[in-house]
DNA sequence: CTGTTAGCGCCTTCAT
DNA sequence: ATGAAGGCGCTAACAG
């Protein structure tokens, strides 16, 4: 009893044979009701779980799906993934994790892995650059398995992506903190050569040019996602003749820091300064100066690329492209004007 | 070129059978070193790339393990099962996630489905009581699968498990919070029917009975995991008589709330109240007042079980019960004394 | 309605 | 050193 039953062992116990048992299992229609009954009740008895290998084998299906993150113990990416997990389990998929840890070669691998595993799907958020070697993804492709992916993706074709308007948040980000009366806004940018950060630049780009504010390039720092290079980053701004009186940072964390460090400088947030994050993470939320931030909707941006995924595999849409609206939180440590 | 190559097709633009391609593939000594670099040659022009799925339902050996959580999105799980990932990627394990979203027959059907998948392990932190029906797990440990609690675990034979010890957390904070002059400690308690909450409480009892603090129960609540609660509570010990002048809350969040809450009736921290959380959550850290709090060493956590597993398949222990030690991270919510 | 046959892709005896 | 054959567990033709 301790060994896995298989419908051969149900077979056996009924003298009856293995396909008759399949089909019993499987509710085909062209069977006995009796017959279905009694292996019905046999394979309970017998405690029989099907093999879903064995299936997977023989139908070419795993129902299995695989998803790479640069990193999963991260509010955002542990929050799609849940999203995923949960618009697919009720399909019977499982979610096959993998992490890059920003590393390309490690990406590559990871796509080789759920290849070979026989995935139904991979959803990603890339790791490496754009311009970069993209031979394994074309394989995705040409092996037709449907590739979704999320945040930060890379425009290409018969791939489908679920993103947030990276463009419009940053966008509108900046134009509430021009309507604070900031017009010395800084911006942290993530690495431009990734679309969701280039698309972000240009938000906040184009709502200086429409309110006439000039682009100021000291103002503009490349950061890491990380609360050190936020401060460090304040460091530098303090130090220009013509220190900017906000800051935008496509970083919680990095906001969080430059909060840390304008206060300890004895600037006042958000009297003297705004900042403003993006990604909504929990301790945004928390601080006694609560951090405005925009939110990603993760959870529902995991649920949407697995109907995203679904759609595809039963035909309805080839591809997809899903953009999500982002939220603006507009909290603490950018409102000056009360509306 | 877009179907997937087969060993099949290596062998017949060969001229060899695939038994040899085979072979080769896997270095099997008996084979000419001839052959072999012709072999892998043209397996590689051809693009070869093994399925994993033939290969497991022969070997049975899927090469995947099974984790179960009931969340996946918490700082917490989600670091767990990237110590896992990590310390298994490395033997070629991939990781399934499942999440119970603490209801016990969800946790069942992952089992199961986990089971039916034909894991190599499965890792688990429970969300049912251990007094329930435990019939799921007994499936489990007959089939001989390697089974590793974390944090939340069964006491069970044949099952491995890693937690860190929540009894002397629990111990060294509340005689932390004696030293600090708090001798009203409140206690914010989690289910108790889990050995955790249960270990905590008792290492709560103890240290308090060590002091020759009598246990007033007025002191102790139960809560769940959140913000809410935690406000709730002291809310309600406020209009005690003799109210606490500290609290130990298992959760970083209902600490969180206590805060709050205690801050709003205008009482100081840690002046006049201390406060205590337990799990080390981010945003802790980042308060402008820091939260006390006891570190778990998820990541670690998750590396030991991973370890614990590999060393359970690799025959060195058919059982582990590992408990790592607890970090009190003393910050400021609870420092009266500098020492 | 049920049995027979075959094959998914791989590896591993057993021969040769 | 290589070939032939069988089987992991399952289901989908094809018969009858």
């Amino acid at each position: 009893m301790s060994g896995k039953t298989t419908i051969y062992d149900i077979a056996k116990a009924l003298n009856i044979t293995a396909a008759t048992v399949s089909r019993a299992l499987n509710d085909n229609p062209k069977i006995s009701q009796s017959t279905r009954k009694l292996v019905l009740e046999t394979a309970n008895k017998m405690n029989y779980k099907q093999n879903k290998l064995a299936l997977a084998l023989r139908s070419g299906k795993s129902n299995n799906v695989g998803v790479i993150v640069p990193r999963i113990n991260t509010n955002f990416f542990a929050s799609v993934i849940r999203g995923i997990e949960e618009g697919l389990h009720p399909e019977g998929y499982q979610v096959i994790i993998c992490q890059t840890h920003e590393d390309e070669d490690r990406e590559v691998e990871n796509v080789n892995t759920l290849l070979n595993a026989q995935v139904d799907g991979i959803f990603m958020s890339i790791s490496n650059l754009p311009k970069e070697n993209n031979h394994y993804i074309e394989r995705v492709i040409q092996k037709n398995i449907p590739l979704i992916f999320f945040d930060r993706k890379k425009e290409m074709k018969n791939v489908s992506s679920v993103t947030i308007d990276d463009y419009l948040a940053s966008y509108q980000t900046t134009q509430h903190l021009i309507e604070q009366g900031c017009e010395k806004i800084a911006y942290f940018s993530g690495d431009r050569s990734l679309e969701i950060y280039e698309d972000r630049y240009r938000g906040y780009e184009q709502a200086l040019l429409d309110n006439n504010i000039p682009i100021n390039e000291d103002y503009i720092i490349s950061i890491k996602s990380n609360v050190v290079e936020g401060r460090d980053a304040v460091e530098k701004l303090l130090t220009l003749e013509n220190p900017p009186n906000a800051i935008f940072s496509t970083s919680d964390f990095a906001a969080l820091g430059a909060i840390q460090k304008l206060k300890e400088r004895g600037i006042k947030i958000p009297e003297d300064f705004c900042v403003f994050g993006f990604g909504n993470e929990p301790f945004t939320k928390f601080m006694e100066l609560s951090i405005s931030t925009i939110d990603q909707s993760p959870l529902e941006m995991g649920k949407m690329a697995a109907q995203v995924f679904l759609d595809k595999i039963n035909n309805k849409k080839s591809e997809s492209k899903v953009v999500l609206l982002p939220k603006l939180l507009i909290r603490q440590s950018s409102t000056r004007i009360i509306t």
